[in-house]
RNA sequence: UGGGGCGUCGCCAAGCGGUAAGGCAGCGGAUUUUGAUUCCGCCAUUCGGAGGUUCGAUCCCUCCCGCCCCAG
C-alpha cells in the first residue's frame, strides 16, 4: 500500500503546482524494479504518466539475461508493468542511436587505452538528450527516472534545480549523473531519491509488482556475460594486438594479449608473480605497452578533466575552489581543489588518489556527508 | 668430476628429526548500474631421484641427476 506521506513526497519531488492529473510526466521504464516503482508512485500520486522504454541493443541474446536492461525480457516486463498500472506505454527503437553514441565510443575509448564509463555516456546522450527530447514532444512537463539521486528547486526562484546525493547513500547514483546539464536537470525528476532501495523493493512487493524480486542490474548492460573484451574484439579485431608488460623500473616482465584487457589500478589478470602485487600504472596505446608497478606507483594528485559539466553557482576560474572529488563509483569523495589552468579544469586531490583512470569520471561535490550537492564533474583526461 | 652452494606448489620463500608457514600468480564467491579496487574462500598426503639411519626425515648419511659460484 502506498500511504499519503509517500504520495505527498512524490508530489513534492515533482514540484509542479496544480492538479496532478493535469501534469504529464514521462517515466523512463527499463523493466527493472526501480523504474517500475517510479512509474507506480507517479501513477498513484495522480499524475498523467506516460511510460517509455528504450530498446537499446540486440534483443536476441539478452532475452534471458539477469540484470540486463532495455532489451528482450526487460522490455516485456516494462510493457506488462505499464499495462498493470494502466498507463500508456511506448517502446522506442534507439538501437542505432545507442550503438553510435554509447557502444562505438566505448570501443574507441578502450582501443585508445582508456577505461570508458558507458553508463554516463548513455545518460548524457540517449537518456537525457534523445529520450528527453521525445518527452518534450509528448508535452510532458517533466521526465522521471528511477535513479537514486535528488534534485530540488533552487531557493532563488530562478526555476533551476540542484542535484544532491540521495537518502540511500549506499545506492548513490550521482556519480553516473554528473554530466547532466542544468537544462536537463531542470526538467528531470528522481522520485526514488528520498527512498532507500529496501523501501523501493517493499513498495514493489506491496503493490504486487511482478518485478519486485527481480535482481538488480549490474555489469555493462550491452555486454552479455561480463566479457566486454569479446564485444570489442568482435567489432574491432585489431584490439587484440599483443604487447609488452613493463615494470616502472624498465624491466620487461611479460606480454599481454591487448591493452583493451586492462585498466589503470587493475591488479588481477597480469599473470605475473613477484614478491609484491603489481598494478597497472599506465597504458600506452601507441606502443601497446602496459606499465605495471607497486601500489604506491598509482598515487596521483593532479587530475585534468575533459568535458567538464559545471553545476556550481559561480563560473569556474583560475582560482582554486575547494570541493570533494570522487574518482570512482565505489569510493567516497575526498577533499580536493579545482581550478582552471589554461582553460582546462584541473582537480588537485589533497591526499592523492590511487588508480586514476583516464576515461572514468571525476565527480565533484560541495560539502560532505549525506545530501551533498553535486557540482558536476568531468572525464579524467590522459596525462 | 678441484673446491663451495643450491634444488620445497606455476613464481618467490619458511621449515632444518615429529608428521609442509607466508607472499605472488591462478581459480571461485561477496561487494558494484562502468572498468577496476577491496574482502572472503580454495589452491603441495608432499619437499629433484634412489637407497640408508630412525618409532618417525623436507630436515641426518650415501649415491645419482640438475643448476649456480670460485678456481682452473
Amino acid at each position: 500500500m502506498i500511504g499519503q506521506a509517500l504520495i505527498d513526497s512524490v508530489r513534492s519531488t515533482i514540484g509542479i503546482a496544480g492538479e496532478p492529473s493535469g501534469i504529464r510526466v514521462v517515466c523512463a521504464m527499463s523493466g527493472g524494479v526501480d523504474s517500475t516503482v517510479t512509474a507506480a508512485l507517479l501513477k498513484h500520486a495522480g499524475f498523467d504518466v506516460v511510460g517509455i522504454t528504450l530498446q537499446l541493443y540486440d534483443h536476441g541474446e539478452a532475452v534471458r539475461r539477469k540484470g540486463a536492461c532495455c532489451a528482450g525480457q526487460d522490455i516485456h516486463d516494462a510493457r506488462r508493468a505499464a499495462a498493470a498500472l494502466g498507463i500508456p506505454h511506448y517502446v522506442l527503437d534507439f538501437e542505432t542511436r545507442f550503438r553510435e553514441a554509447v557502444i562505438d565510443e566505448f570501443v574507441t575509448s578502450y582501443l585508445a587505452g582508456e577505461t570508458p564509463i558507458p553508463c554516463v555516456t548513455c545518460n548524457r546522450t540517449v537518456k537525457f538528450a534523445d529520450l528527453l527530447e521525445r518527452s518534450r514532444e509528448l508535452d510532458a512537463t517533466v521526465m522521471a527516472t528511477g535513479h537514486y539521486a535528488e534534485t530540488r528547486a533552487r531557493a532563488d526562484g530562478s526555476g533551476h534545480r540542484d542535484m544532491f546525493t540521495p537518502a540511500d547513500v549506499g545506492r548513490d547514483q550521482s556519480y553516473f549523473l554528473f554530466a547532466t546539464t542544468q537544462e536537463q536537470l531542470d526538467y528531470l525528476r528522481f522520485p526514488l531519491g528520498t527512498l532507500t532501495k529496501a523501501e523501493t523493493r517493499a513498495i514493489a512487493a506491496s503493490l504486487g509488482l511482478d518485478v519486485a524480486e527481480k535482481p538488480d542490474s549490474q555489469d555493462i548492460c550491452f555486454v552479455p556475460d561480463g566479457k566486454y573484451a569479446d564485444l570489442i574484439l568482435k567489432l574491432r579485431p585489431e584490439g587484440a594486438e599483443p604487447g609488452e608488460i613493463v615494470h616502472l623500473d624498465g624491466r620487461v616482465l611479460g606480454r599481454h594479449e591487448g591493452i583493451i584487457h586492462f585498466t589503470i589500478g587493475q591488479r588481477r589478470g597480469l599473470g605475473i608473480a613477484g614478491g609484491e602485487p603489481l598494478y597497472v600504472v599506465k597504458i600506452d596505446a601507441p606502443s601497446r605497452r602496459v606499465i605495471v608497478g607497486p601500489r604506491e606507483g598509482l598515487k596521483q594528485t593532479d587530475i585534468r578533466l575533459a568535458n567538464l559539466n559545471w553545476l556550481g553557482d559561480e563560473p569556474l576560474g583560475g582560482e582554486a575552489l575547494p570541493v570533494y572529488a570522487k574518482i570512482r563509483s565505489a569510493r567516497p569523495p575526498v577533499p580536493a581543489d579545482i581550478r582552471r589552468e589554461g582553460g582546462q579544469p584541473v582537480v588537485s586531490i589533497r591526499g592523492g588518489e590511487y588508480g586514476v583512470s583516464p576515461g572514468q569520471a571525476c565527480v565533484l561535490y560541495e560539502g560532505e556527508g549525506p545530501g551533498m550537492r553535486v557540482l558536476g564533474g568531468g572525464f579524467i583526461a590522459r596525462g
